[in-house]
DNA sequence: GTCTATAGCAAGATAGAC
DNA sequence: GTCTATCTTGCTATAGAC
């Protein structure tokens, strides 16, 4: 708090004034971001019909817009770590913006050409939702200048899932898929 | 530092007798939790020759190992998050461990019947613990009765990861693990 | 609305008696 | 070796003047 006020050019006291809490602060920073990645990404979108290339334009799109923000990644991240923080994201208080970014892969997925069996077009979205995490992750501990390997990680790692998720329409695959989608959907049960 | 100490029955000021810092004993409990799943995953590792069966073995020893510490996985996970933490998996600090992990699913795969690519064989052990670190965080998430959604997500990603490494050596997939051996080789550029 | 000052607290670590 | 007592720091949050 103390850092962000001074960012800011305000006494850390005023900070209280806008923000009821550090987390209510952090929260309104995440939903920020988030509309910076949604304005970032729309060039993308609403040019390109290659789900490649709308998640590539997606991604890059994402490290674009929290890049000013690497040198804090790491306190948020600790915040964000604690399972009882509201700050996690997969908490209930992180539901609402986990959905509204869910719902960006959603029109990665829609927007694009690509032919999907109905399970796995309802399940994807979720999926590239996670596999963003993780490549946040991977950036959150990317030293080299210019966050390089997180690009790179963004460019391969993209192609690889265009064509995983190309081949699993296929015939021979379509045993893993299934298995795939089981181990994401966890239906009844929840725990 | 005063729960541990609680715990064990000393007082806070005595477990500084025995530990330089907090760094120290987490490090200490980190090694003494892996020797320990060595020693549960020691039967299956001897008996099966099965590569499906021996990484269930070794995950459903692993989710074993630690669970009596799920209680305070979420500090554990909080200090471990920070990047600059000698606790952070991927420091130097934890490097000598991180080896070691690495060193039983490399075990893991040798020895089994599994027949694999020298390039893959190269590089499954290190994506193996990066998976098993992939699971230790749904657990550490997990709040079902006696972690049975883990339990259960260990059954079914070792049953595809088992899927994915087999089907790896066929022809038409053998661009896409390609693609997945370079996504993760990283060679020349380290950044 | 913004400031300064400070309350309140949790946590890591140390001092020194026994 | 083990204890109690305490120091120090870093942080969230509030009080109250202006």
């Amino acid at each position: 708090m103390r850092a962000i006020a001074e960012a800011a050019g305000v006494a850390l006291g005023n900070a209280y004034y806008y923000f009821g809490s550090k987390e209510h602060l952090i929260q309104e920073f995440y939903r920020r971001t988030h509309r910076e990645h949604l304005a970032a990404a729309a060039g993308v979108l609403a040019e390109e019909v290659e789900f490649k290339e709308r998640l590539l334009g997606v991604m890059r799109a994402k490290v674009d817009t929290i890049m000013p923000y690497h040198r804090f990644a790491g306190v948020l991240f600790k915040s964000a770590a604690d399972p009882a923080s509201p700050l996690n994201p997969f908490s209930v208080e992180s539901a609402p913006l986990r959905a509204e970014a869910t719902a960006l892969f959603a029109v990665v997925v829609e927007g694009s050409r690509l032919r999907l069996g109905r399970e796995l077009r309802a399940a994807l979205p979720g999926l590239l939702w996670t596999y963003h995490m993780g490549v946040v992750l991977f950036w959150i501990h990317d030293v080299s200048p210019g966050c390089r390997r997180t690009y790179r990680l963004v460019e391969r790692s993209v192609d690889l899932v265009a064509r995983l998720v190309a081949l699993s329409r296929l015939p021979p695959l379509r045993p893993l898929t299934r298995a795939a989608l089981r181990l994401v959907d966890d239906p009844a049960g929840e725990d």
